[in-house]
DNA sequence: CGTCGGAGGGGTATCCCTCCGACGGTGCTATACT
């Protein structure tokens, strides 16, 4: 009895006073299980990371709570089309407490100052903005004095994704929130696997996060894959592909921008409704393609992946991929487009070996061993620099120094100061020790990268139930065959081995790999999950013949 | 690491083969021009 005085149900009041606001603000009569999870644990003040599919009300979960915390909730998200997206979708309720605002390029700095008035005078609740505003120390201060309750890292696969090497301000947002004091928050992404998700937790610093992951299988998308022993086979089956979905909408995804607007082409002449979408088309006409495409004008989209976030066309009714995505990650955000509707739609992977050489290009080459002895080296010597600074007297690219930064980082060799500026630590190791350490650093995350891409080829190859292969890599045990795939409907029942030493999610040990968790059963193979070699995919006679895994 | 296009050699086919180098995704932002 002394425990319930002590500790009053807590979790009853804000499911009650969740479910009051998603009825008033939203109009909504129910929540789902895994939302109001995230909410609950969201308003028990902890940490959050929440893997949701996109349609499944991903931004209500962050955006219910922030209208019962006394402070404002600060958005962090990558694009700034996507931002505008949210951004009107919160306004044109005109309800005040879901009032939003912006700070980004896109506003003078007069719009930026009455964004941050309008905050600050609680007339608006949500302040949108970019990891890159955050990195300059006057806009985290001017973040900082609106005193916010939570903050939410949205579209979070981003940081894993992007922050070693594309945008690196990602890697700064766990200084930021630590300076602002450590309020609740919540990371939100539609796909992650067990590596993203730890790499999100460790470069947020998450505190004791409740992680919650829900609903990634899809039984309305129907899993198909073919493998293409040249490209006349693949575009043979892409076209008649095509013919069957006959005028439907779907995106076809290409490695290239130059694949994208050829492939386009090519069906044009051939008789489709096609058009081509990738990163280097100017703004303007990408916007237009955008609508074009929702809009059902243009059913044929062939698009590079910067074709991805952002797009909640909901009767999507299929996927193709022209190429092997680098990672199930990759690819399961990219179908994941497809049925949001909840009806029926197809996906089909047209791959070739080949198409692994250009993942390997994009996993990126190692840097230089002696452009980081000579960082380092800059820095214990040159004292507190700036990035410009060091760009100068090191003659490298910005994004080098950014990348090579990021490393030093990592292994104690560099230190970003509150004024931004770079300093080599008191105790930092020798340039030739730093430069040695941080080449490791790079090669153990190039090796989860390419463990990654192996994973891919894997579910391309495999002949059991798509659906199974592919939650596996994610950490979900599907206990029965899907029924929504090429394997299951070709071969059903076939290819499922009964011998199988270890159960899922047991906890192993290898004598070179360390300990790692089993994920699941490929026929003959099973699947481990390494804390620190990555994904590994293993014969199961020979892991029984020779004892190659232990209970950890 | 593979593909593609141009250059150049072979050898004399209104051009074919080989070699070599370039290229390949994702977006924020600041700044300098019109």
């Amino acid at each position: 009895m002394r425990s319930l005085l002590s500790f009053p149900p807590f979790h009853l009041l804000h499911s009650f006073r969740l479910r009051r606001a998603a009825r008033q603000v939203f109009g909504w009569r129910r929540l789902r299980d895994g939302q109001l999870a995230a909410m609950r644990s969201i308003m028990s003040g902890r940490d959050t990371l929440v893997v949701l599919p996109t349609g499944a009300g991903k931004s209500a979960v962050y955006q219910i709570p922030a209208t019962l915390l006394p402070g404002p909730t600060i958005v962090i998200s990558p694009l700034l089309a996507l931002q505008q997206d949210q951004l009107a979708s919160l306004n044109d309720r005109g309800i005040p407490q879901l009032r939003a605002v912006r700070i980004s390029s896109a506003e003078t700095p007069t719009q930026q100052a009455a964004a941050l008035a309008e905050v600050r005078e609680g007339r608006a609740r949500f302040l949108f903005t970019t990891p890159e505003q955050l990195a300059d120390p006057e806009r985290a201060r001017q973040v900082r004095e609106l005193k916010p309750s939570l903050v939410a890292v949205d579209e979070a696969h981003c940081l894993s994704a992007w922050g070693y090497d594309f945008r690196p301000d990602y890697l700064g947002l766990g200084r930021f929130i630590a300076d602002l004091g450590r309020p609740p928050v919540v990371a939100l992404t539609a796909t992650a696997s067990p590596p993203v998700r730890e790499d999100i937790a460790t470069r947020l610093d998450l505190r004791r996060h409740q992680t919650i992951v829900s609903g990634l299988d899809r039984p309305n998308l129907h899993l198909e894959v073919a493998y293409c022993s040249d490209e006349q086979y693949r575009w043979r089956r892409l076209s008649a592909f095509l013919k069957e979905e006959d005028g439907r909408s779907g995106i076809i995804y290409v490695p290239t921008r130059r694949a994208a607007e050829e492939l386009s082409d090519r069906l044009v002449s051939a008789g489709f409704k096609a058009a081509f979408y990738h990163g280097g088309m100017a703004g303007g006409v990408r916007e237009k393609r955008h609508l074009e495409f929702s809009d059902g004008e243009i059913p044929v989209m062939v698009a590079t992946s910067a074709f991805g976030m952002g797009i909640d066309k909901p009767d999507i009714r299929w996927i193709a991929h022209v190429a092997l995505p680098d990672s199930p990650d990759s690819y399961l955000q990219e179908i994941g487009r497809a049925g949001r509707d909840g009806q029926p739609a197809r996906t089909l992977l047209l791959w070739r070996m080949e198409d692994e050489a250009l993942q390997r290009f994009f996993n990126g080459g190692s840097p230089d061993h002696a452009e980081l002895r000579d960082l380092a080296a800059l820095l214990r010597t040159g004292g507190p620099a700036t990035k410009t600074q060091l760009k100068e007297r090191s003659g490298l690219s910005a994004r080098k120094i950014a990348q090579l930064l990021g490393l030093l980082e990592e292994v104690g060799a560099a230190d970003t100061l509150a004024n931004n500026k770079v300093v080599s630590p008191r105790y930092a190791p020798e340039p030739v020790a730093a430069a040695k350490a941080a080449l490791a650093q790079f090669e153990r995350r190039q090796a989860v990268g390419q463990t990654r891409g192996d994973m891919m080829r894997a579910f391309a190859q495999s002949r059991s139930c798509r659906a199974q292969v592919l939650l596996a890599y994610f950490g979900e045990h599907v206990p029965k065959q899907c029924g929504h795939c090429d394997n299951c409907h070709v071969r059903p029942g076939e290819g499922v081995s009964d011998d199988r030493p270890f159960t899922v999610h047991t906890g192993v040990r290898h004598a070179e790999w360390g300990s790692g968790l089993v994920l699941g059963y490929d026929g003959d193979k099973m699947t481990v999950l390494f804390d620190e070699v990555g994904y590994k995919t293993l014969s199961v006679p020979v892991v029984r013949a020779q004892q190659l895994l232990v209970v950890d």
